[in-house]
DNA sequence: ATGAAAGCGCTAACAT
DNA sequence: ATGTTAGCGCTTTCAT
């Protein structure tokens, strides 16, 4: 099956055909070592040797062949992205970084999108595994532990994103979002708001919890301050948080301020109060999670809780090329600050309210 | 650097060691050739020596090594996709219509961002057609010939994703702006709009200039309705309709409707008129285009034209498989029709204005 | 300063 | 029904 005879090629220059060091080597006189040597800049050619091989590879139009190259060196300059769902607005921004960076390291990216199916998870894992994948960057939300024991079981290189647990054992980044919320709850209490509910996410994700947690814990820093809370479960889509908000809507005494675990929830919720005649922010406060682009185009605008998104990817693909580097590194871990982003849809509690 | 010697895997069973056909064949006592047409079921193999092979090959955990197989057989069961802006809103459900079928067809799938620059796109493609991909998507809005040209060079199978061209030389797939386009304007017209804008989008981009002729040839048909139009520049962004739209404002007769060459342009519109206390759309009609989720988020929620993305996507991945199939195919050209979805910001034009 | 040859892990034509 | 062997295109050690 192997095709190209020089003459051949010469004589049909038009037809396509694969070109190898073999072909180079011949037509430049020299052997298929030193073909890879001037390629590869990996030991001294005579300058003459060297343009005679250049101007050969470049007559033939000669591509490098990187499977080739990565069966003989074991390295394939090559990273697998295994997300949830592209559609969801929290990964668009995280990709980008990943995949700036990783072209810049001459790297190419493997997307996979598991859809939040685990077992689509473990496949897609497994096929970046037989494909000789540098490393991993997992940024699934769905990451359970039958995850972390397939990547712990091959040798692999990877690196867990926004992982709800926080395992000393390996390279993971994750957003603090006790810093962020406490900021949220700090902001709502000076606004005198002392009735504040929270739209949780779906119970099966892990980083939906600890949104959760650190909700509760924050509130409980102003027990003395008779700040009471409620939580409602949500979905972290629009629909969840519509839902609640239609819930809150039939209680008798309505919060003054709600927290939602993330922006799409926020902005279910305004369009439900929207709809019930309540005003936000005059009626009542409401703050989201994310920062995604949406915060600032709803009106009124959303006060919400900033996640560095495109900075956790490119630090994930950073962090991924130094374990690369070095399989012998420390384990690290990164943490992401997350800061309340004050915008409209938050005032000053009525006093009537 | 080879490194498995079976008695020492069997020692040190927790160090990790690449297991290959090698190792499998002495285990199982048959010949790598046998253990090969096991895996992928190429030959008749006696049930009793599969079983042992099968056996050996759990436990040694094997792997198989795509990198090899390909290298062998020419095939990598590997496409490209390459897109401008993964954030975008245009690109995320076509990723995942192409991820979801390349997956479902044991494809795995490099991302390539271009970033609106042609160089790291051609660079991209480059990389793929080194990496022996097995094709490639490209939905970059900013195809140019150049671009072509490096995918014609070489014969690798491609795919062109709403490329503003049509050229019957290569496999195409676009979206027919004209019919739904010509429906936001009979719309229009039908609500007894006589006066309509259109924001466009950047020169530069190929859809763009489409979008703009379909519209200028819709609107036309309607000449002896006395129907006026005029071209605003925009740049398919917020900020872009934003511009736009205060610019309008300044005029000193208002149009009483507004098409938009995308829905962010349209968004931006929307919001410099409410700042500049123009309601939409009771004193003036917008449509966008693109259909994009934000578009049923905002208020007035925004009367649009689909685009099916995710369909696109997912036809796209059939054409390139086809393709993969058979390289002889006739070339193909896949037509999806837009449509006009209504929604609140279009109504009757007030009698006064 | 350059070459010969073995090897990366797999496939497939050609035995037997 | 299974094995032998020669690649795929590149790297790299060891010679010279």
């Amino acid at each position: 099956m192997r095709k190209c005879f020089l003459n051949i090629y010469s004589f049909f220059g038009q037809e396509h055909i694969i070109v190898n060091y073999n072909d180079i080597a011949k037509l430049a006189k020299v052997s298929p070592t030193t073909v890879s040597h001037v390629i590869n800049e990996t030991r001294f050619v005579m300058p003459e040797t060297k343009r005679r091989v250049l101007e050969v590879m470049k007559k033939l139009k000669y591509q490098p062949n990187l499977l080739a190259r990565s069966l003989a060196t074991g390295k394939t300059h090559t990273i697998g992205l295994v997300i949830s769902d592209i559609r969801n607005p929290f990964y668009p921004e995280l990709v980008q970084g990943v995949e700036e960076l990783a072209v810049k390291n001459d790297y190419n990216v493997f997307l996979c999108n598991t859809d939040y199916d685990i077992e689509k998870g473990l496949k897609s894992i497994g096929a970046l595994i037989k494909r000789k994948i540098d490393g991993i960057i997992v940024a699934s939300s769905q990451v359970d532990s039958s995850i972390i024991n397939q990547l712990m079981d091959t040798d692999v290189n990877f690196v867990l994103v926004d992982w709800g647990k926080r395992n000393v054992g390996v390279d993971s980044l994750y957003f603090d979002y006790k810093v962020g919320i406490a900021e949220a709850i700090s902001h709502l209490v000076s606004l005198k708001h002392r009735n504040i509910y929270f739209i949780s996410g779906p119970k099966t994700l892990k980083t939906a919890k600890t949104r959760m947690r650190n909700f509760i814990d924050a509130v409980k820093k102003y027990r003395d301050n008779n700040l009471a809370y409620k939580i409602l479960e949500g979905d972290h889509k629009i629909e969840g948080g519509l839902k609640a908000a239609q819930k809150i809507l039939k209680g008798k005494v309505l919060p003054t301020a709600i927290v939602c675990s993330n922006d799409l929830t926020a902005i279910g919720a305004m369009k439900a109060f929207k709809a019930g005649g309540i005003k936000v922010p005059d009626d009542i406060s409401i703050i989201g999670l994310d920062n995604i682009a949406l915060t600032e185009i709803v009106s009124p605008t959303l006060t919400t809780i900033e996640l560095e998104r495109y900075r956790i990817g490119k630090t994930s693909m950073e962090m991924l090329l130094n374990r690369i580097k070095d399989k012998k590194l420390p384990k690290q871990i990164c943490i992401f600050k997350t800061k309340l982003i004050v915008r409209e849809s938050t005032s000053k509690r009525r006093q009537d309210n």
